[in-house]
Order: structure tokens, then sequence, then C-alpha cells
DNA sequence: AGTTTAGTTCTTTTAATTCAGAACCAAAAG
DNA sequence: CTTTTGGTTCTGAATTAAAAGAACTAAACT
């Protein structure tokens, strides 16, 4: 089991409000939360367990699902039969690109939707293709923008 | 009540699917599709009751919160009681724009972390920094890809 | 071979959402 | 001033989601 800070407590508990919010189950947010905050960055199964204090196939579960959608990763250290556990920091950016892409795929079906619209509407149709246009500028300029930032990473691993 | 084309049901089904995996209580992302794809585009409270085939109560609660959330407008026809419910097409931006500043306020939580953990987990740490960089940079980026969009549009309406 | 470890999977329980139905209320019409 | 219309609000029921508990399994240890 896991000894936390007060404060670390703390974040966990509004790390894992925040992604509850935003969809997600509350025990996959709150060891997502307990792999960011705690002080040893890679826990195993039992440590998770104990320091949440839940059951086993809560966590079971979670890690699972955390591990299938890539936000954790599970490591085998040899000699060692538990697997460690660990945030997959470094998946942040291609995750967040994955979940904007499906945020902004609505638009197909907004499309649909034109096709298949009265044309008696027209101002109702005409704000409809400006939606239209506007996510597809969106989803154009933000390829753009991981594009710019993936070329300035490149440059300063290069120097 | 609204007679609806197979196509018009078609969408309505699908696109509810949709907004309720994206965590959308039930009728209100029914009531949305509807709003969508109806030939009309301003319905009144029993009409979309009766389309929808859901009880006062449920399309009551549903309505208002769509109002308060800016997904639709609620229009007064003088002379008529009843109220017309208009889905918000031109808010889009504004909503995504939230949406998105939401989703990157993680960011604000994800510092606090960092000046919480140990000093210790070095790479983990920088990985950590480059997170909460990305996130401050796509947040840059993002406002100017709104402001981009703002101003194209007002060159459109003053031609 | 038998036992412990590390976790998985299945079933049940609990808790939270969502909806329906009925009572209610305020404004307008008769 | 009574009735009708257009909703709202308040239960309670039903569905759904999440977690717990227990039985199970595969690998490793003894």
């Amino acid at each position: 089991m896991i000894e936390l800070r007060p404060e670390q407590q703390e974040i966990i508990q509004k790390m894992s409000v925040f992604q509850v919010r935003a969809g997600m189950p509350p025990t996959e947010a709150r060891i997502l939360a307990l792999l960011l905050v705690s002080d040893r960055t890679e826990l195993t199964f039992d440590e998770i367990r104990e320091t949440l204090n839940t059951s086993k196939s809560a966590v079971s579960t979670a890690l699972n699902t955390l591990v299938l959608r890539n936000k954790i990763e599970s490591i085998n250290i040899p000699g060692d039969r538990k697997r460690y556990f660990k945030h997959q920091l470094r998946n942040w950016n291609a995750n967040a690109h994955d979940s904007l892409i499906q945020l902004l795929s609505v638009n197909n079906l907004l499309k649909e939707i034109l096709t298949v619209r009265t044309t008696e509407t027209e101002e109702f149709n005409q704000d409809l293709k400006n939606v239209i246009s506007f996510i597809d500028f969106l989803q154009l300029e933000l390829v753009q923008v991981f594009q710019k930032w993936n070329d300035q990473q490149k440059q300063i691993e290069n120097n």
C-alpha cells in the first residue's frame, strides 16, 4: 500500500472528478490520477487496489480497459511475477488527436442530414452548411497544428 | 404530430446514438436530432412529445436543459401561446469553443501535479512537462484557429 | 504433486439515471 | 369565475452502470 500525502490525495480527488465529468468511469479515473501523483511511477495491481481501497474485480477490469485505450502500459519486470502499471504520458498527444477526430466525425452525420433536408428552409440549411464548413475547417487546421507540434519536437531532438 | 420519412427517422436514430455515446441523455439527444432533420425547423412542445412518443415530463426537463446549454432556443410567436423550439445551429461555433477550452483546462490540474510530484522521477516529470507544454500550445493555436475562422466569416459578409 | 500467488471472470448487490404518470399551476379563453 | 391550454414539478418505477464478492485459472514456487 502506497502512502499518500494529503496534497496527493486531494489531487486524485479533483482529477478524477474532472475525468468522470468527461465520461470516464470512476475507478479508471482514480487509477489514472494515482499513477500521475504517486512518487513511484510504476505500481502493482495490489498496490493500486490497496491504495484506492477497491475490489480486485473493479481494479482488474479498469486496468485492462486503460491498457486497451493506451492510457497506461503494463510492464513486466523479469524475475518478478507481478505486472507493473505506468501512466502512458507519452501517448497523450496521440490520444488527444484521436478523441478530437472522433468528436469531429459528427460531421459525417451532419452532411447526411443536409442531403435529406427539405430545400424549403433556406436559412436553416445555410446555417447547417456553415457548421459543416466550420467543422471541416477545424479538422484541417487541427491536423496542421498537430503536425506543427511534431515538427517542433523533432527540431528540439536534433539539438 | 410530425410525419417523418424513413431516412429522417434513421438519422435521428444514428445521431442520438452518437450523442448518447458522448454522454448526452437519450431524450435530449433525440430532441436535438429531430430539430435537425424535421422539415419545419420550429416545433412545439407537443409536436416534439408526440413525434418522439415520450412523456411530457421527460420532454419538459430535456427542453429546459437544452435551452440552458444554448443548444436550442425557445421562440414566442405573438398571438400564439405555445412556445416553439429551434436548434441553435448558429451557436455551434461558440459551443465547440467552450467545450474545447473546458477539455484543455485539465492543464491546470497537471500543473498542480507537477508542483506536488517528487523530483526523483526525472524522466516522468519531463514527460509531464511535455504534455503540459503541448496542451498550452494547443490552446494557443486553437484560439488562433477560431480567430482565423471568424475573420474569414467577416470577409465573406463584407462581399 | 500440492500450494501459493496474481490476477480473471462470473454472479449478485448497490447505486445512479432516466423516464412515466399524476398532481399541480399560471395564463388565456370562454 | 370557470374551463382549457401549455406546460412544470414531484414522486416512483424501471433500466443501466458500477462495484463487490466469490469462484475460478494459470503460472510459479516448494
